[in-house]
DNA sequence: ATTAGCACTCCACTTTATTGAGTGCTAACA
DNA sequence: TGTTAGCACTCAATAAAGTGGAGTGCTAAT
């Protein structure tokens, strides 16, 4: 059997109403909604082949219809190729959208100076936006290099480390040494940590750190070995993926995600935020398939998505990117009816908003 | 009426099994359970009694009885003054209690070196070993001094600022200055702050702000300008009150808190952190009623709990006291029928391994 | 190929038992 | 006077039975 025109007319109607409400849909309801003039029996027939082919499926015998995961995708990819094809239409939309978006660009705009508040307010407010539940990561980069460390004293034996990368990622950290050290040596130790470690990344340090520390084997042997150590960790530390979550109460605002288990297992994984980085996306080898402007906009239906517990769950995600190459991921988790197509358009606003945010910082 | 021993000691047999059981409590089980030896019938005289008294309630005509917040109030009244009496005994109990707390005090001597981390363990820890909800504050400080500032150069015209303040609570900030600024008159302008605004608190800063740029109104005004709007904005941003929370998925192991709309409620306080802010106490004006032991240490009853979100919980927090007078605040908020006990005796603990580890740090 | 018509299915909802835990009350008892 | 056995009564919770309606699949006519 194929999938002609007409079936496919069929298949997005039944979809987008069920998108509205939630409901199964019945031929009836076909018969009236589209323009396809179709009485209800003919598109009973219809609906029974597009059940047979797997899009639909019925909850029991006497219902209408809802999609399936195979549905959702189909109505799904051919929604993203239309986008594509907005590309024109952008500014336009963007204008459009940005009425309902002043809230977010106010937000965006205000002067928050550490990245952190900024992307839990981001999260927080694609949550009010969307009315479903949002995670956003910190962006991250490959092999982010050492700008400057300087150290200071801040008690009798502890020093404050404060540790600056490239795309100025700044850390402190406290070390606590086991013997005293005068200025003088503070300054030594200073340079020394600057010329030998400057410009490396973190793998290249550790390579080193053997050698430097060997050649310069002097009397502050052991203070030095502890600064490394804890510069090293810090850095290490640094870019450690960190995942910031908003709107978890959002689900229940869906009915078939809101019963005590499934919600339950579900704000766990929000909360613990540990399996949601099964989201970022590892390599951007998709690029073949997602054509165009949705480059880096991905769609997961059901068990699609990499997150064992949103298996009743649609994830879509974005990657945002910062002028030197940090990647972070925003996503969207709703129910597998959630309205595609706004969450599309407003996750690349948000994207494209994040962009000027951190330019203009 | 009164409320003779016998109908305590009945209470508090009712209460007892309600908190393990869950469910109302019939006098044929009480007649059993407890070493009274009385009838059921006699029990049920009794209890028509204390319901009369208001400290216990039938659901419904012909079930069981359980405890209103009145009868709960006595029997936690009651355990706090046994706990204070048991002073002696704490050692012991502490040791007895360890057994369970392992994973805790492994968590906790982890070395992590920033305080947001170890304070969101605390909470996670808490929060499996109660499994109720758990919330922690930063430490609060009153009149927090500055020790010293480093400015140094990011980029042409970013500074990055570290303040390091008493305590070594320690904060960055990137500046954007209008002009650029050289090697030479960056450490002139780093020696001039610290010169000026070492060892003053935030408020005795505003004082002196403007005394002291109009004395130095050189050719660097308006950088010493950002620069200082920028610092005293750090510092009053810095002791901000910051909430973490843990374990919020813990109430839907409680029927009574697991419907849809209770556990949104809920959840949604949890995660929004904003309302939580009521349960930190504001004075330490408690004193002459929480004796002895028990200082510090809060029980809210369903609607005597601060927070609206709460009113059909219990919320048991604790203060926690660094040396130098930061005080930060634990909360645990599980179902009235929380083993209460369990819950002082592990507040306890963990504010003491807290004190250890911030004293080892 | 499309559609009106009709019998059929099955969920959702309401109504009607049925059960059992627990009470309150009374009368007897120490 | 306090305690207790006994019994009638209440009421939630569960099961069983009945009803309505939305929607289907199939057939026969167009």
């Amino acid at each position: 059997m194929e999938l002609d025109d007409r079936k496919v007319k069929i298949l997005k109607a039944v979809i987008k109403t069920y998108l509205e409400t939630g409901e199964p849909v019945g031929s009836r309801t076909i018969s009236k909604y589209t323009d396809l003039s179709l009485s209800s029996a003919t598109i009973r027939n219809e609906m029974a082949d597009l059940e047979e082919l797997g899009y639909i499926i019925q909850p029991h015998t006497s219902a209408g219809r809802i999609p399936t995961d195979k549905g959702y995708r189909l109505y799904v990819d051919d929604m993203m190729k239309q986008k594509a094809k907005e590309l024109d239409d952008r500014e336009i939309q963007v204008n459009d959208r940005e009425k309902e978006l002043d809230s977010m660009r106010d937000v965006l705009s205000e002067k928050v100076d550490r990245v952190e508040e900024l992307l839990q307010n981001v999260a927080k407010v694609l949550a009010k936006d969307t009315n479903y539940a949002t995670m956003i990561t910190t962006p991250q980069v490959k092999g982010n290099k050492l700008k400057f460390v300087q150290l200071s004293q801040l008690e009798a034996n502890k020093l404050l480390a404060v540790i600056v990368m490239d795309g100025n990622m700044i850390r402190n950290k406290v070390i606590t040494v086991s013997e005293e050290i005068s200025q003088e040596n503070m300054l030594k130790l200073n340079i020394l940590l600057n010329t030998s470690l400057t410009g490396l990344t973190l793998e290249q340090m550790n390579m080193s750190i053997i050698s430097k520390m060997e050649n310069q084997a002097g009397e502050h042997t052991q203070i030095i070995k502890e600064v490394l150590d804890a510069i090293v960790e810090t850095i290490s530390n640094a870019d450690n993926l960190k995942i910031y979550t908003s709107g978890a109460t959002n689900i229940f605002k869906y009915p078939e995600l809101s019963d005590s288990s499934k919600a339950s297992e579900l704000i766990y994984a929000l909360e613990e935020k540990q399996s949601l980085s099964g989201l970022v996306k590892e390599d951007e080898d998709q690029l073949d398939e997602d054509s165009d402007d949705n480059h880096g906009i991905q769609v997961y239906i059901g068990n699609e998505t990499p997150v064992e517990s949103m298996k009743d769950c649609s994830v879509v995600t974005a990657t945002y990117e910062l002028q030197d190459g940090m990647k972070g991921t925003i996503g969207i988790i709703g129910p597998k009816r959630m309205d595609y197509d706004k969450v599309v358009g407003t996750l690349k606003t948000i994207r494209s908003q994040l962009d000027d945010v951190f330019k203009k910082t």
